[in-house]
Parts: structure tokens; C-alpha cells; sequence
DNA sequence: CTATGTGAATTTATTCACAGCA
DNA sequence: TGCTGTGAATAAATTCACATAG
């Protein structure tokens, strides 16, 4: 394969296919051609190919790509290959509800650490993690977490964010409705609800 | 101006726009130029000016865009003019966190009424709302709501997408991590947390 | 002189269509 | 034969650059 850069469409996809594959795999599933991933997940055949393509040979033809081996090709890419802690910051019912979430684990993901600045949240347990004095916001560095998620009240956001960059977080997940100033190296990607509400009655 | 489609991603953008607008207004702001306004939310210049233009003429050349007369023009563009009232589906954390969220207000957004289907909750106050039974389902026809949100399992999401289409909704946004199948006269946009998680290492 | 509005140029992404391998 | 992998063609989105209006 030649050389090509990356379309970040093609990297915005990959953990969709990633999920269908798991659900296919789940139901029993070792092989699958381009063309029924494709009516799966509603998008075309030749996307899949090219996506794929991108990174390398990962089927047969006449059969297809074997859902196992794709499973991994995909977890490699994206880096998911081995299971790294998050911290969440906030305990607020969004942050209750993402510690409850059973999505994350599907992607390597596991919340090991969980800050509030709230007296009566501190020293609480919620599910299996004890809530901690965001002032001990510096403990991720001593654990060795590199990824953040935020999801306090958007006034606390960026200074929130300004103190995971100097703990050594280099991506952060931003549930707070404010563009997040950041260096360079660090990777912000924001959930905007009413965002994403905001553009729903167009269509309707 | 002549005809021109406009293009999708021109729509997903117009929240954005709104939003830092909002902001400047609450600043005092009364007027802005592309170019500042551009610089404020990270985007280009020309692409404001021409996502703008497919619209109408809205500023003013040599001066730029009145604050508050773009406001009205994007909210009316996505159909924001006046309040409308949306139904919420799932009363767990992530229902309680969509509750409390401010975010709705500012899109014309109110969340007239909550279902669950768990006798714990029913009857419940959750902030303003109180927690209906999710059997009477149908009451948001008699109500004339048009607008609902899933924030339930990923198995029962699909079965609540069915009856809130007969039920009459033309607009969901769904929490829940599945593809939703339903009439093509009724829009689904999708907020799946994972998956935006999921493309996250690949950056770091 | 400033900043819009917009065709034209460019870049980016998708789809087509088919050669080539199992 | 069946389905991948991929250049070539097409479509979509963005950026450029400038004529034009205030």
C-alpha cells in the first residue's frame, strides 16, 4: 500500500466500525464482507474498503475480513490495544451518570480516579470510586493517568483544564459547553449537548 | 443571492456560531466582524461569511454583523424562534444530569415531561418535572411535543423510538449507544459518548 | 478604507468501477 | 466466482482573492 494521509473522517469512523464488529462477533460472527458491515451500520461498501485500505490488507478476497483479527487491527490503530485509566472530574449526576456508563470499558477505558471541589461529595463512594479533593488534582500524575474527562460546570472548565494539562494529561474528554484553550500536544474533544439539540429542529 | 444548497456541515455549525454570539451579546457587544468573530471560535473567516451567505445578506459591508440581528437570523434559520417542548425518556443519572443541564434553555429548549419506567421513580420529583409512568407514553401526543430524548438502556432504546413515533415526535436525540431505525420524516441525531472517546488516543 | 459577499481555485472526502487475488 | 484493494472520477467543503458596497 502507498502512502497516504489519513482522512480524519476515516479516524471518526473506526470506532464505529469497531462497535458493529464487537456486536458481530458477540452474535458469533467470524467473518464479514465489506458489503454486510456496510448495510449494518448504514454507510457504503466502498467506504469500509477505503478506510481500511488506509492502514493496510486486512481481508481476503472472494471471503472478506475476519471479525477477530479486524477487532484487533482497529484497537491497534486507534491505540485501545491496552486497557488506561481516566480520571473524571466532577461528580455531579453527569459525572454519576459517565461513572455508570458501560461504554467506556467496550474501549479500554476504565475511570480510576474521581474529583470533586463539593465537601459534601468528598470521601463519598459512588460505585466503585471514592471521590476525591480536587486541591489532590496532581495525584493523576502520580498514577500515571493521561487522559482526563471533564464534567463540571462550564465557569470551572478551563481552569480545570489548565491544571490535567500541568498534571500531565494529554487528552481530556469536555463535557462543558466552552472551547477549551490548550497546548498543542493535547488532545480536547468536546461534547456540546445542546450543540447537537440546537440543530435537531432544522430537520424536523 | 443565488441558489445554493447548503451543505451539512454548514447547519452543524450554526449552533456554534449562536453560541459565541449569545456570549458577545451578554458581553455588551453590539456588533461584530467576521474576522473577529472567527478568531473568538476557532474557525475561518471566509467560511462565516460564506456559511452566511447562503442565507442572505446579514452584515453590513465595511462594519459587519449586527450582534443581535444575527441572533435572530441563526435562531430562525434552525427553527429556534420560539420555545418548544421537548419529552425526556429515562429518569436514571444521565436523565437527571439532561435535566439540570442549562444548555436547553438557551436553544429554545424546555423539558415538558419525564418518563421511567421504574416504580422508584415514578411519581418522583426531579427538579420541576415530575416522573411519569413511561406506559402512558402517548400522553406527549395529547401534549403536542414533538421532541424527545432517549436517555435509556441501549436495549430498550429501540422500542422507545418506536412509540415515540407513533406517539407523533418528529426529532430525537438519542444518548443511548444503538442506531436507531425510524421513518425518514423524523430526524436522530446521536450522541454516543464512547465512541468520541474512542478516537481520542489515537490523537494523544 | 474596511469588511462583506461570492465566483474560482483548491483541498478533502466519497463513490465508481474494475483489475487482481483467493 | 466473490470480494478486496485502489486508481480515477466525482462530489463536497473550504479557502482564496477581489470586486463591490457602505
Amino acid at each position: 500500500m502507498r502512502y497516504h494521509k489519513i482522512p480524519d473522517e476515516t479516524i471518526r469512523r473506526l470506532p464505529v466500525y469497531l462497535r458493529g464488529l464487537q456486536y458481530l462477533l458477540d452474535q458469533g460472527r467470524q467473518s464479514v464482507s465489506s458489503i454486510s458491515l456496510a448495510d449494518f451500520l448504514h454507510v457504503s461498501a466502498a467506504q469500509i474498503r477505503k478506510d481500511f485500505s488506509y492502514f493496510g490488507d486486512f481481508g481476503t478476497r472472494g471471503v472478506g475480513y475476519d471479525v477477530e483479527t479486524l477487532i484487533r487491527q482497529i484497537r491497534n490503530i486507534l491505540k485501545l490495544s491496552d486497557t488506561s485509566g481516566a480520571a473524571l472530574i466532577g461528580a455531579g449526576n453527569l459525572g454519576t451518570a459517565l461513572l455508570a456508563y458501560p461504554g467506556f470499558r467496550t474501549y479500554g477505558f476504565e475511570i480510576l480516579a474521581v474529583f470533586d471541589n463539593s465537601p459534601a461529595k468528598i470521601g463519598k463512594k459512588i460505585g466503585r470510586a471514592k471521590v476525591e479533593d480536587i486541591v489532590n488534582i496532581e495525584e493523576i500524575t502520580r498514577r500515571g493517568i493521561k487522559l482526563a474527562i471533564i464534567a463540571v460546570p462550564a465557569e470551572a472548565a478551563q481552569d480545570i483544564a489548565d491544571k490535567l494539562v500541568a498534571a500531565g494529561v494529554n487528552g481530556i474528554l469536555n463535557f462543558a459547553p466552552r472551547f477549551l484553550s490548550v497546548p498543542k500536544k493535547v488532545k480536547v474533544i468536546t461534547i456540546d449537548i445542546a450543540m447537537e439539540l440546537g440543530r435537531l429542529p432544522y430537520y424536523m
